[in-house]
DNA sequence: ATGTGTGAATTACTTCACAGCG
DNA sequence: CGCTGTGAAGTAATTCACACAT
């Protein structure tokens, strides 16, 4: 496939599965794999794998499969991730302390370099190695640890303010913990985890028994 | 749009959404909404809003729009969020705890009834008013609560075989932490927590800046 | 007027199926 | 052979656009 045509989103996201399974794939020390075993792992259609690399070249070998170590850099380095990303997390209750404590970002090239609340009792704290600041500080070290990524984990209620902060600090990417959908300008992305609505969209299926999911 | 029809899983996954935007405007005492209106509030055009709930019959008034309090509990009722839920946590870690302690899903008819984990370090303690069981019991503790649904937030390694064992338990929905894709038989349904791989294609856009995300 | 419900049109995504390379 | 890469075909999801109800 063309290198200028630009993959669709639904692609980009499968990219860090992708990257994900071939990892655990090198670690069982594979050194190649099928499109057909790639996607027994997680689901998904050989010719579904084939079409989405397709978008960035030809990354396997006709009659072989994909080398899965040259695979895996090639996809880290297309998901940017050849390099190190610096991240803040704002709100730090419950939720975000969990976050904030979760090592599984650093290893994958994510790494918190700023801890933001608003409640006095926090602010000036140590947690998890770093000292939890005041959001007003937030332009401040977003300048200074050229972050253009955020964690939300705020209340509902404060979201979309906490959002906009984060857009004025210069961010341009969040991934948002709180159970409301933010709206932010063209140019920042937004990605939403909930847990809840994900449940509740199951309970659906739970409640009417005859329905199958998809095999 | 016929009764009889099935809504599409996208369409299941998006109700969700708008029962959560409509007890907001519930709260903000909004008596009656346009699909312009919520459409607006969670980024989806009105057109899309007015076809998804047509799958479920005629909740609209035209030249009115809907109303909040009825759409509200219809949807509910089409979740099966009239009765209450009972699920079983595996895995209690620092995320495991950290889900164990969050109060959002009770308010949303999402009940913890078990904890389970293999650590005697942990098992026989008490953590968030329940007692961490090894899950040697879930079986015996799923019949007892009638436990269809599990989340689990074990470590990579051990989600499969801990999802088989729910299975196996009866479970027929699992929300999955694990960074891994899990295999379930035909009848029951997984949906995957994924941070990490959200934040990775963020990063994929990130990395080439010119790009725009869609508006 | 206003805003729903819905066939028709459009766009997006996935799968097929096979030429061609190793 | 075995397995990729990819146009073509087939599905699925979204948006359009308008008749119609209030």
């Amino acid at each position: 496939m063309d290198k200028q045509m630009m993959p669709p989103d639904v692609v980009v996201r499968r990219l860090p599965l992708y990257a994900r399974t071939l990892a655990y794939l090198q670690q069982e020390g594979k050194k190649s794999v099928s499109s057909q075993e790639l996607g027994a792992r997680i689901n998904v259609t050989a010719a579904q794998i084939r079409k989405d690399l397709s978008y960035f070249g030809q990354l396997g070998k006709q009659g072989i499969g994909y080398n899965v170590d040259e695979l895996l850099q090639h996809i880290n380095r297309i998901l940017g991730l050849s390099q190190d990303w610096n991240v803040v997390l704002v709100g730090l209750g419950p939720l975000g302390q969990a976050i904030a404590r979760y090592s599984g970002f650093g290893e994958k090239g994510i790494h918190i370099v700023g801890l933001f609340d608003v409640d006095p009792h926090k602010v000036g704290t140590e947690f998890a190695g770093l000292t939890i600041r005041h959001v007003d500080e937030l332009p401040m070290v977003a300048r200074e640890h050229q972050v253009r990524m955020a964690i939300v984990a705020v209340s509902a209620e404060h979201a979309q303010e906490v959002v906009e902060l984060l857009v004025k600090a210069g961010v341009e990417a969040i991934l948002n913990y709180a159970p409301v959908i933010v709206q932010v300008p063209t140019g920042v992305w937004v990605r939403h985890i909930d847990p809840v609505s994900l449940l509740h969209s199951m309970t659906y299926y739970l409640a009417r028994e005859s329905t199958l999911p998809p095999a």
